[in-house]
This record gives structure tokens, sequence and C-alpha cells, in this order.
DNA sequence: AGATATATGTACTTATCGGTAAATAACCCT
DNA sequence: AGGGTTATTTACCGATAAGTACATATATCT
């Protein structure tokens, strides 16, 4: 009766986990990047064919943005949660330190799949491009919000620039998904993380 | 006479300029990267055509590197340049301060094609992605070597870690390469380049 | 049991990928 | 003028790209 689509159980299930080969789509997008990567590729890894992915996600584009929005929603994902803290320096060594930990992690590939996923890219990635920049500019926006809250908070001094600051660090944690993929351990990124704290403008 | 190829004008003159022809493939690199540059976009932008390329160039791997080592040894690159400066903390702000000019120039692809030519990859991209990751990872190494020299010409105070001071200035380069390729404009990025500048170490 | 609905595997489509064979054109040297 | 050498054009190669048609398999609902 409901005009809705049913989501009853009708038909045929499908034969695989859609969350576990949504993880396994990211993996091969996040080492490979949406040029690099293949429908072949993207079937192997997720071990079903064609027609199944195209049913389930629509197309390689669509998959893509699916993806993402996994990546951003992961529990190991660490910007969001740094937003909460309470101090706008907790929130930068946070920030900081859990992308040190994250991106040179060797359970998945290193880096960030949102920083490296499309950053030069044909035209046929020209979207996933500019959703990704989005995604970026976007995680910008919220830190100088947050940054704009502590000084009002009092915990950043008065004439602090909130987007230059929200800049800096962003700067920061897209080269350390830069030196991830050079081959940087977390110990190295951590001392990178150290540096940039250094010119972090204390509680006034 | 000689054992090594004549270079005589011999045979039918070429009818493009090498250098201008690279330079265009220099710019479709940068812009789409190595795995979204098909031959189709190389030979419509370097106004040749296929056997021209293969036969001048090699092939797309070789055309490239050719590329890249043109990249770094153009008149406005800003690396190399900037390591002949007097003092380390001038080294690092003619580094910085170059980057944010260069990086956001209109008159070409934003950001680095260092960083961003082969970030995520192909398998078939594999070869040229550790080409530049040896690229980057030599930069760093001739800055910490710079520092060093830095420390022993008393303008880093002795107790530095010279290793992690490049490893936080080529960090935030390559930061900003993405910066640039969110769509960040000079000023921005020169902002960025005068915070990190607070946490560089002053002439002990 | 039979109708309905969805998922699956196989095989296909069209377009483009990187790369090349072969004929022709344009130059220098004798 | 003619031979030697190299560049250019056109047309092609096999492989792979993203995406789909279709027949079959497996579930629920009546």
């Amino acid at each position: 009766m409901s005009a809705v689509t049913s989501t009853v159980n009708v038909g045929r299930p499908r034969a695989f986990d859609m969350d576990t080969a949504l993880e396994k789509a990211l993996e091969v997008f996040w080492r490979k990047g949406y040029d690099g990567t293949s429908l072949s590729d993207l079937t192997e890894a997720m071990g079903i064919n064609k027609p199944s992915l195209y049913a389930a996600f629509g197309n390689k584009e669509q998959l893509f943005l699916k993806a993402i929005e996994l990546y951003e929603s992961r529990p190991c994902s660490f910007f969001l949660p740094a937003l909460e803290k309470t101090t706008a320096y907790q929130v930068a060594e946070h920030m900081l330190y859990g992308a040190a930990m994250n991106m040179a992690d060797s359970n998945h590939p290193q880096g960030c799949v949102v920083v490296q996923g499309a950053l030069s890219c044909s035209e046929a990635a020209a979207s996933v491009k500019e959703a990704l920049i989005n995604r970026r500019v976007e995680g910008e926006q919220k830190l100088k919000v947050r940054f704009d809250q502590a000084k009002t908070d009092g915990d950043l001094p008065p004439g602090t620039d909130t987007g230059v600051l929200a800049r800096y660090l962003l700067t920061v944690l897209q080269g350390m998904a830069i030196q991830a993929n050079n081959g940087a351990c977390s110990e190295q990124l951590r001392q990178v993380a150290h540096m940039t704290l250094q010119a972090f403008p204390r509680a006034g």
C-alpha cells in the first residue's frame, strides 16, 4: 500500500554483505585513487561480479562517494571527534596526534583518501574531485567555527585569526597525508605534530 | 667515425619544438595526473601525433619523467634556490613564501606536480609514483643537510633536530600543494607560511 | 505449489587505452 | 639528381575500460 519502496524481504537475498564489500572498495580507492581503480579491481576485491556491484551501489562514482562516506564515519576517524575536545589546543593536539597515528597505520593504505583519492585526475573524475575538495574545505570551515567558539570561551587569544589557524592546521594534516605516502612512520608524524603545536597560540 | 650517435642535421627536421612540447605535456600531467592523462590528451596539447611523441620521448612514462625534470629545473622553481640563502631561517622563509607564490599561480595548474602527479595510482603507474616519492624524500634530505650546515654555522640552536625540522617544513609545503588544489589563493598560503615560521627556531 | 520479485553469473557492447607498422615527406651530403 | 636518414601521417593492433542484456537461481507471499 505504501508509496515508498518496501523494505520487506522479497526476492532473492543478496549473497554478500554490503558493508564489508564497501570496506573493500574503500581500501582499493584509497590505495589506487579513483582514476587508478578499475571495475575489475573493485569486483575482485569485493568478491562480487559487476552486475551485483551496479545493482547495489549504482556505478563507480556513486560507489566511490559511498566509500568516502564510510571513511569519514568510521570508528577510527579522528577529525570530528577531535572537535569535541574542551579547548582549542586540545582540539589541535588530538587532531594532529590522531592523524599521526592513523595515516601511517599499516592496517590500511597510508595517508588520507579524501586528500589522495582524486587530487589530479581525468575529466571523468572531475565531479568526485570536486566532492573531495568540498569535504576538505568543509572540514576546514568546521575547525574555524570550533576555534571561533574557543575565542568566546577564552581559550584562544582575542586577536587570533581563526581562519588562518584552521587553515594552518589543515595544511599540516594534509601534508602529513603526503608524508605517510612517502613512507613516514607514526613516530615521524608525531614529531611533526609536536613541532606544529609550537606555532599554536596557547591559552590567553 | 665517432661511435656515439651523431648530432649532425641529417634527415627530415623535427617539425615541432621539443621544449615547448614538453612544457605542454607537463601542463597536462600536472593538471590530470599520470593515470588521468591519456595519450590523446598529450598529443592534442602538444600538437603532435603519437608516433612523433614516441620517437621523441620514448613512451608515456619516460615523457612523464622528462616533464618532471623540466618542472624542477624551471626558472620559477623555488626549492633549490632557497637552499642557497645564507641562514636556515631565510632558507625556510624563501621556501615557504616561494611556494605560496608559485603553487597558487593561475598561469599554470595549482599545487605541485611532484606531489599530485601520481599519489594514489594504478599498478601501471607504480614506477612513476616511486620516482616522485624519491624526489620528495631527496628534497627533504637536501633540506636536512642544509640545516646541518646551519647548525655548524651557528644559525640554528645546537640541540636542533634537523631531520624533524626538515620534515616539518616539507610537510607544510606538501600541505600547501593540497591547499592550492582546494582553491586557496597566494595570500592565504602566505598566511600559512607566516604561521609556520612561528614554530621555527630562531638564530641562537 | 505457484506467482512475484530480486540477485546472480555469463557473455556481451561500445569506446578508449597505450603502442606500432608501413608508406610517404623533407631534409643533408655527394 | 640521387642516395641516405629521419620525421610525419594514416591506419591499425590487442587489451582493457565502464557499463548492460539476458537467462537462471533463490528468496517471500498468497
